[in-house]
DNA sequence: TTTCACCCCGACTTAATAGTCATTTTGAAG
DNA sequence: CTTCAAAATGACTATTAAGTCGGGGTGAAA
């Protein structure tokens, strides 16, 4: 078994559990079932740890997200709907990372974590903004704001619900009932029963501040792959695209797993790259699923 | 100047900016401008001055609320936006301490910390039930879990923005909104459009361990002698209830301020110990205001 | 000026834990 | 069985910070 990822898992739910501070290296070691110079073979400090964490854990958590969100053939709001139901999913899985990431507290000791911590709350906020102009356009400006915080915190709440492991709630139900949510306000906001009290002026710092850290800009490599990879299946004809569509589906719901099959996915990558005008891109998406 | 209440407020601002387990008690005692042997002659440990910090604010945080939602005449919804609205006042006077509040990190340390942190935000839970079912009675039953847990989270997110100071909102501004945000929901899910997805069996857990802290049932000493006090008052007839009803309000208010007049108060309590009715309850409130 | 009670100080002790490194163990190859 | 390089170990060092305590300063009264 794979050394490095069951650190990883340990201190996770050490870190979940205790806090970052009230977790000492000695512990995860014993944790593990290691010693405390082997620990350090692995990561050189308790902070690199704590970032290959987030590293290991926060594209597990966001990519699904972000792939579902290229799917063009989605109507916006169900769209939306299916977003959030995987984003639920993937909490589920990693659990103990939410737990962990929840605390936040970790962010009090290092630039860096914070920096990952501030960015990852970013991504969220920047995948709903995006979401919110998508489904309302123009007409949302004015109370954008509110409603993108007011959302955020609704979402919040559940994954806290879901995470403490208080209330068992299926995913595609919280997904359903966020969105209901999001549209109830949105309504009341456009028939002028709710006025916002947030404005640009107000937020500017904010964007600011989110804007430094790239949240609203900046897409990691992988990300850029399967973008690259569904914009060039858009280019194809309809009846051929939608088989590969399919087929790319199949791939990102592979990776999804908590043990993906590496075989399944060479197989499926195989089967992408049978298509001459495609093969460039899926060997590119493939690298970049495969290097992990 | 008050050495303990100086104390106080530096660590509480200290512990705000850098979090709990990041301040030392000699950065404390530097800031106070003593030193650390003095810092211990107030606070025999670390935990004890935390605590200390609790006991000291949450009442001043909490009890406005509580005053108004005595008052009886004031229509439900009315009621609930006045006590929005002195709430966030309060929360906008104690920045600092809210701020420390929110990072929650020293909960991790000691037990005792933990349950008081509990208990604060289970009295915020408890407060808002009770206005829920004040306001929606039977009705709410269905879906009064997912209201409380959707409200108490945009309450949060506004109290956040407001403790960050990135955004200057108005409390009244809040009150009114969140009580409109409250409202359309009602709407919403009684109008079948919205469906509840927590229900009484996936709270049990959640309620069992809010009875155990004794959030839904306790009062503070000085919360009940006030309540005593309201219900002395209701006895009389209205006209002269009217008068003293305000002289009891300039009461609470005085005792609001940072730094009240004591002066002022025991000239209001003295017109209320005219009233021969009233004034054993009278009395009991003030012993009780004035020992702090 | 001297005395004395009181308060205040900060160097010291103690404990926890991040990070290091000389030594030991392991297991594969000869 | 022997060799040896790589991996694993845990005793050790260094640092930080909570909590203690004996000595020193202060100011009022004589």
């Amino acid at each position: 078994m794979n050394k490095r990822e069951a650190i990883l898992e340990t201190a996770v739910s050490l870190f979940a559990e205790k806090g970052y501070n009230q977790t000492s290296m000695q512990e995860i070691a014993d944790g593990v079932g290691i010693s405390k110079g082997s620990l350090y073979s692995f990561f050189t400090s308790k902070e690199e740890l704590m970032i290959s964490i987030y590293e290991h854990y926060q594209q597990l958590v966001f990519e699904r997200v972000f792939i579902i969100g290229l799917d063009e053939d989605l109507p916006p709001l169900q769209k939306l709907e299916k977003q959030f139901t995987v984003q639920f999913e993937g909490i589920l899985e990693y659990k103990a990372y939410m737990k962990m990431h929840m605390r936040g507290e970790a962010a009090t000791n290092s630039k860096k974590i914070s920096a990952m911590e501030h960015r990852m709350r970013g991504r969220l906020f920047s995948w709903l903004e995006k979401s919110l102009v998508s489904l309302y356009g123009e007409e949302l400006s004015a109370y954008k704001w509110d409603m993108l915080f007011m959302i955020q915190s609704i979402y919040r709440t559940y994954m806290m619900l879901m995470v403490s492991g208080k209330a068992k709630i299926s995913p595609a139900k919280i997904g359903k009932h966020i969105v209901r949510q999001l549209e109830a306000m949105a309504i009341d906001f456009i028939r002028g029963n709710s006025h916002p009290i947030l404005d640009e002026e107000m937020m500017k710092d904010f964007v600011v501040e989110m804007d430094k850290e790239g949240v609203f800009i900046s897409f990691e490599k992988r990300e850029q792959a399967w973008k690259t990879f569904y914009t060039k299946l858009k280019d194809l004809e309809k009846s051929e695209a939608s088989s590969l569509k399919e087929i790319a589906n199949r791939i990102s719901e592979e990776t999804r797993k908590s043990r993906p099959e590496m075989v399944v996915i060479k197989g499926l990558f195989a089967l992408l790259k049978e298509n001459g005008e495609i093969a460039a891109a899926a060997k590119v998406l493939e690298n970049e699923i495969l290097s992990e």
